[in-house]
DNA sequence: GTGGTCTAGACCACC
DNA sequence: GTGGTCTAGACCACA
């Protein structure tokens, strides 16, 4: 696992695990890894997955039982969503309008490259 | 001045002085304002506003004349579209694909949406 | 630790650094000091042995790991090699000759001379 | 006249005297060309090259005559060998040395390319 | 523990 | 006047 240097890790990893969740890997209310397995898998100080964890709790979208592990919170899935939802509009489309204005880029261009991007992961 | 806290200063400073350059508020090889100078306009440490300076230069956006000041490079503005360009694409953009997937949102809304924000800017 | 008063200390932290390096003190991916260690070392302020770091990370010399360290690049003897030998034929050569040409020094002087310098580091 | 900016101006403009020098450009107690001439030629500040003419007063190289200006001493080729001289066995060979050992190259090597150097330069 | 940023202030070489 | 370097010390996020 090689992280972005730039990012914070735990970071990473909590968006990992987001993406782990929407994509169904866990049912609600399931129990996700342990921190120390999850530790292991990733290469990472124990102490940086519990932090991520710690965050993803703060968030609502898992939760802890005391002396068994992490599970997935019943609403993760449209937690998430929604929180992606508000990072896409409030950060996310600002920086695009920004750049294309700046940059003079089409937005017939910006379509025809997400035609691309859909094929390209269709075929996985 | 004031900054945003989550990222470092001096790089929001150079961020400011790239966008003053794109604006064409100096021409090729123009003098910008000198260190001290600047550190006093955004009331901000000589050291930091160096520090942006230097950055700037080794991504070749302005070089040095000794004792003398800071300039803007004959080909600034095309480096910083360049710069900018390459993070629109490598990042902005793949960003934006994955969040439109994941959030099921339509080309057609991100485009009515560019057409907006156009408007509520030209009346500005 | 004395450094030369007529060259930054940054500049002379990397350069021996990049000397114990090609001396093999660390391998390739191996953990150097962190800076404060080294700025104990060698009796510097750590925000002096950080711009040292700094410097030899934008050469592609060494690496940060976020929280752990710095550690050598793979890379890293080839990239010194061959900075150095860049620094040989553009600046050192050149100089060499222009002053040989200009003293009237025979090029088997140079040769005499340097066989002295390796018999007298042999002895070491 | 553009200048290397890693090596401070005054210096350069003396070392580019002294090569005129040695070119015999002014002979012997010739009057070289006045502060502010040699400053506009280089383009460069009348300060800068006041203090070229001053270093190279001081190592005995060229002499003031006050209000009619600077001209070269009797012994001025004589002088500017010795410092080459001097600077050529305590900096130049030893860095030469240094890095020909480190850089494993061959005397041969450095033979070789001296005499495409006299060669390329003759034909000037 | 790690590095990263910033400040305040000093000193220097250079133009 | 210009930038460049260094120090001392503080504070922060991160592992």
């Amino acid at each position: 696992m090689d992280f972005d240097q730039h990012k914070s890790i735990y970071l990473q990893i909590a968006e990992i695990l987001c993406e782990r969740i929407l994509a169904g890997e866990w049912p609600p209310e399931e129990k996700i890894p342990s921190v120390r397995e999850m530790a292991a898998n990733v290469q990472v100080n124990p102490n940086t997955v519990l932090r991520s964890y710690d965050f993803l709790q703060q968030k609502g979208i898992i939760f802890n039982k005391r002396g068994i592990g992490y599970f997935t919170e019943t609403k993760a899935v449209e937690r998430i969503q929604s929180y992606k939802k508000e990072d896409f509009y409030e950060n996310v489309l600002p920086d695009l309008f920004k750049n294309m204005k700046l940059l003079n880029i089409e937005p017939n261009d910006i379509i025809e490259r997400y035609q691309h991007y859909l094929k390209s992961n269709d075929t996985l």
